[in-house]
DNA sequence: TTATAAATTAAACAAACGATTAAAACACTT
DNA sequence: AAGTGTTTTAATCGTTTGTTTAATTTATAA
């Protein structure tokens, strides 16, 4: 439990953000969880906001970079399209907390978002060879014609990631617990790809 | 302008709230906005938590009622699903920040919702009758059999309210603006509608 | 008009906030 | 052991927060 103070304010700044949001997380929080005066706080990261912004981009980087390894031309878009579900299935039941963080973080401040475009190249990227896996496959005869392969990479993206905005919702409308929750939304994610498989199954 | 200053009060708290959320709304943004002495806020209303909770639930009440007259055992499951999508397509246009304020201020105090339990129930009672519809429809053979309609409603109600949950994200990362946003919004809808009929369609 | 209640105000309360100061404790080199 | 730079601390700064007080204005009724 020693430990570097300097991690250990990270550590607990981390949990915290997530938890509570930006807002409603303050510098004695945090102090108080790291077991750390609070003084040392502002010594290592000069202010409360670039300590936010250093966990902020941490957490961008990660998601983004899940996103770009799980899209490849080498698949077919319908693994694409599997991978994509899988990893934004598996991630938030990792971190149940962190989708809700990204969005309302984003929400009220984008341009922050935009300050971190260099990524985001990384992010359009993936995007790209998605949408040209996909006409390639159309071409092919592989899957079914679609006017836009993007509107299809967000849907796939918009069903998988809202479980877990919801889950507050979810779990308390169907009074489940975690485990139950988890299940639900493994089961679902068969039933997912199963909807993606049909959809572009092309017609004969 | 005049007006009763209840009622302006009111008008403010909601405008704030839903914009900035409730941490980073302070009783004197409120009382300025409405253009009223801070104590009178505090003479109506009790105290922050209650203004709040009086708007809360009023939101709550709107969008549960809205999910409720779009679901009836008098349509088919295709057009319970086409209304359902079409209604929270077209709700989030009109209040483009209520989606994100729901599932925020829901994260941050599951407890709160669940003591609006009794609304939820007419919430439930919709969600049962669609369930029931689907099962008719696949005894008739109108739709595929599938396992669990509960789960294909979830993902009826996820794909169509995420945009605006993501909607700054969006804009930012494809660089475009509100009336491009909309438009895009429309023609997905279209697009979702079709992604579930082909889906449901029964195989031969 | 006068009495009574309701609406509205200025002022202040204690508590919490982010940030800073200046001093103390520590680690390290010479 | 003395000196030096880094780490850590207690204490405090000026603001802002939600809420309350007590006084004043306005509306209502007798």
């Amino acid at each position: 439990m020693k430990k570097n103070k300097k991690e250990s304010i990270i550590k607990s700044a981390r949990r915290l953000f997530i938890q509570k949001g930006y807002q409603s997380t303050s510098m004695r929080n945090i102090a108080k969880d790291a077991d750390v005066n609070l003084a040392l706080v502002n010594y290592y990261f000069n202010s409360k906001e670039s300590l936010f912004d250093l966990i902020y981009n941490e957490i961008i980087e990660k998601l983004l970079s899940d996103i770009q390894i799980s899209i490849s031309e080498d698949n077919t878009t319908i693994e694409n399209i599997s991978y994509l579900i899988d990893i934004y299935t598996e991630l938030p039941i990792k971190n149940p907390e962190l989708t809700s963080f990204i969005f309302f973080e984003i929400y009220k401040n984008p341009s922050k978002l935009t300050s971190k475009i260099i990524k985001i190249e990384h992010f359009q990227k993936a995007i790209n060879i998605f949408i040209q896996t996909a006409r390639r496959d159309m071409n092919k005869g592989l899957i079914r014609q679609i006017d836009d392969p993007g509107i299809l990479l967000f849907n796939v993206l918009s069903i998988s990631i809202v479980p877990f905005l919801g889950k507050p919702i979810i779990k308390n409308t169907f009074n489940i617990d975690d485990k139950t929750f988890i299940a639900f939304m493994r089961k679902r994610k068969e039933e997912i790809i199963n909807i993606f498989n049909i959809y572009l199954n092309p017609p004969k």
